[in-house]
DNA sequence: CTGAAAGCGCTTACAG
DNA sequence: CTGAAAGCGCTTACAG
C-alpha cells in the first residue's frame, strides 16, 4: 500500500499538502488537489487508521467476546452488536471466549494491546475467574456484558427477563392443569439460576408443590446430556406430565426422548422451551416456548459501550452500572396441552 | 494507559531503555529492568500494537467477512478459522458480509484502512458484484474464500465435495429404489449448483429419468419457503416418493410439511438433507444426510491465508488460486427408506 | 497556497 | 550500560 510520503513524492508537494488534499481540507490550490486525488487513486490509497488510532487515542474498535457462534442466538446477539456498531463507525475485532478463559490473559491482553474502546461480553455459564478476571478488571476502558453475568460482575448487563419468562411458561403448565411439573435446568449459569428461579416463584405463587426428584441440572451443555436425562425422568413409574426445559435445545431434545418411549406430546407430556429459535417451528409439534429478541439484546448492547466510550472520553464520571432487561414472552405452541387425566 | 515515555519518565531514563528493559533486549542494567518492569507493571502498561503493525508493515490482524452467524455451520466455520488464527498469533476482525455487500466499499475500505493482512471470504449466495468486487481486487492482501465461490472468483477456496456428497445422496435413495426423486435445490449459490449436479449425475449415471416438475429452486433462503414449496410438491396427485434437499434446514422444512400431510417419513417419502447439523440427530425421524465438516474448513481456510501472507511477505510469486474441497459424506439415519411399492 | 516541524508510541541501529 | 536520533505513517498548528 502506498503511503503519504510516496505519494508527496510522486506529486512533488509535501506531506503536509498532500495530507490536506486528501482529507478535503482547505489551504490547497485546486491544480495541486486535482493531482494529488488523481495519484491517490490511482495507487488506490487508503489512509491508515491505524496511525488515526495512535493519534486520536481511539482506536474506533471494539473487543467482542463470545463463547460460541454456532447457534442461532449467540449468532443474532453478534449480528445485532454488528449493526449497531457498523452505524457509528465502530469495528469489531473477535475473540473466542473458550479460548479467552483458557488461555485467558493473552487473549485480553491482545484486547488491550490493540488500544480497543471498550469490549462487549457475551459470557459462557463458566464465568471468568482468578487471573483472567484480574486481567478483566485492569481492562482500562469500559465493558458491556450480554445475556448472563456472575456474581460480583458489576459491568453493565443488557439480557433477557428470564425470570418472568419462565414465570409466565410455568403459569401457563399450571393453568393447564399441571402439577406434576419437571425443571430441566443449566445452573452453572445465571440464566439458567434465573430461570429456576421463575419456575419457583410460579409454583409457589399457585401453591403447587416443587418435587426435588423432578428437578435436574445439567453438568455439561451443550452435549446430548439433556436427552438422557429426560429419558431418565420418563422412565421410572411416577413421572412428571410436564417439562420446563432451559432453553429450546434442551426442549428438542425432551421432545426426542418423549418420542422414544412412545410418548405423545402434547398428550401424555407437555414441554416449554426458551428462546423461540427458527427450528423449534420446524419441529412437530412446534415447540411452546418464551420469545427471546437476542438481536436487539447485541444492538442494545452495542448502543450502551459505544454511550459509555462517549462518557469516558468526555471525562464524566462513570455511572453505576445498569442491567437492561427485554421482555420474554411465552409463545404457546403445539407442545403444551391439559394434563392428562391421573390414572 | 500509560505509554513507554510516561514510563521513562517516572523511571528517569530513556525511552530506548525502557523499549529494550521491556521487550527482553540485552544491553539494560538488572537494576534498572527491574525498576522499569515494577513500575510498567504496576501501571499495567501493554504495548501498543497499533505502532507493532505500522512499523512492520504487518498488522497480525485478517479480515473475516461472514454473511450470517446465525446457524452452526457458519458458526463452526468461523470458530475453526479463530482456532488456527490464535495459534499463529493473528486477530480476527470480522465484518458482516450482508453489509458489507449493500454498503460494500465502505466496510471492504475500513479492511483495507486497517491494513489487514488478509481476507477470509465467507460469501453469501448473493455473490460480489459491481463497485464492491472492484473494491475487491483492489484489495492488494491474499484472500481465501470459504465454501461457496462464484463465476470467475479467481481466489483459493476452502469448501465439500458437494458435487460427490450429493451424488452418495442420490445414489442412496436409488439404489432403496426410489425413480421419483424431487430436487428442493438453491440455484444461487454455487454449493447449491455443484449439489444439483451431483444428483443429475447420479441420476444419469442410474438411468433414472429427471422429471423436471420436481425440481425446485429456493428463491429466497433462509426463509420459509421450503416448507411451501414441499407441501405444493406433495399435494398433487403425482407425487415424488424422495426429496433430496439442499441442505438440513430445508430437509426440516420439508419433514414437517409431510407431517403436516399426514404422510409418513420414510414409510411413505424419503427426504435427504446435507450437512450434518446437530439438531437432525433430534429430530424424529433423524435425518439422513450429508456430513460436512465446518470446523476443518475454517481452521483449512486461515491456515491456508497464512501461508498466503508469508509467501507474499517473503516476495514469493503469487501461486495459482487452488481449490481444498473436504470429503463430504452421505449418513444414513431415519428419514430413507425402501420406495413405497407403486400402486 | 505551500512547506517545515512537532508529535502520536514505539523500535532499532548507532554513538558515547 | 545508557542516550540521542531516525523512522514507521500520518495530522495539525505554525511559518513563510
Amino acid at each position: 500500500m502506498v503511503s503519504l510520503n510516496r505519494i508527496s513524492e510522486i506529486c512533488g508537494v509535501s506531506l503536509g499538502t498532500v495530507s490536506k488534499a486528501l482529507s478535503g481540507k482547505p489551504g490547497v490550490g485546486d491544480a495541486t488537489r486535482e493531482r494529488i486525488l488523481s495519484v491517490a487513486r490511482e495507487h488506490n490509497y487508503r489512509p491508515n487508521r491505524l496511525v488515526h488510532a495512535i493519534q486520536r487515542g481511539r482506536s474506533m474498535m471494539v473487543g467482542v467476546t463470545c463463547s460460541q457462534f454456532d447457534d442461532e442466538f449467540a449468532g443474532n446477539i453478534v449480528a445485532g452488536m454488528f449493526e449497531a456498531l457498523y452505524q457509528d463507525h465502530y469495528d469489531a475485532m473477535v475473540i473466542q471466549w473458550e479460548r479467552s478463559v483458557q488461555d485467558g490473559v493473552r487473549a485480553l491482553s491482545n484486547l488491550a494491546g490493540r488500544r480497543v474502546d471498550g469490549i462487549l461480553m457475551f459470557p459462557p455459564a463458566a464465568y471468568p475467574e482468578g487471573a483472567y478476571l484480574d486481567e478483566l478488571r485492569s481492562f482500562p476502558n469500559p465493558i458491556v456484558v450480554v445475556d448472563q453475568t456472575w456474581p460480583g460482575c458489576g459491568y453493565d448487563l443488557v439480557g433477557s427477563q428470564d425470570v418472568e419468562g419462565a414465570f409466565a411458561a410455568t403459569e401457563h403448565l399450571i393453568e393447564l392443569g399441571h402439577r406434576r411439573i419437571a425443571h430441566l435446568g443449566f445452573l452453572h449459569g445465571s440464566t439458567g439460576r434465573d430461570r429456576l428461579k421463575g419456575f419457583q416463584d410460579a409454583m409457589i405463587r399457585h401453591g403447587v408443590a416443587i418435587h426435588e426428584k423432578w428437578l435436574r441440572d445439567l453438568q455439561s451443555y451443550p452435549s446430548e446430556e439433556p436427552y438422557a436425562l429426560t429419558r431418565e425422568l420418563l422412565s421410572g413409574p411416577d413421572r412428571p406430565t410436564a417439562i420446563m426445559a432451559f432453553n429450546d435445545e434442551v426442549a428438542l431434545q425432551a421432545l426426542a426422548a418423549a418420542a422414544d418411549l412412545g410418548l405423545s406430546v402434547p398428550g401424555d407430556l407437555s414441554i416449554t422451551g426458551f428462546g423461540d429459535l427458527s427450528v423449534v417451528r420446524h419441529v412437530r409439534p412446534q415447540i411452546t416456548t418464551v420469545t427471546q429478541d437476542p438481536r436487539e439484546i447485541g444492538r442494545r448492547a452495542a448502543k450502551l459501550l459505544i454511550k459509555r466510550i462517549e462518557e469516558k472520553h468526555e471525562n464524566q464520571a462513570a455511572p453505576a452500572a445498569m442491567q437492561d432487561r427485554l421482555p420474554a414472552r411465552l409463545l404457546v405452541r403445539q407442545s403444551t396441552g391439559p394434563c392428562p387425566t391421573a390414572t
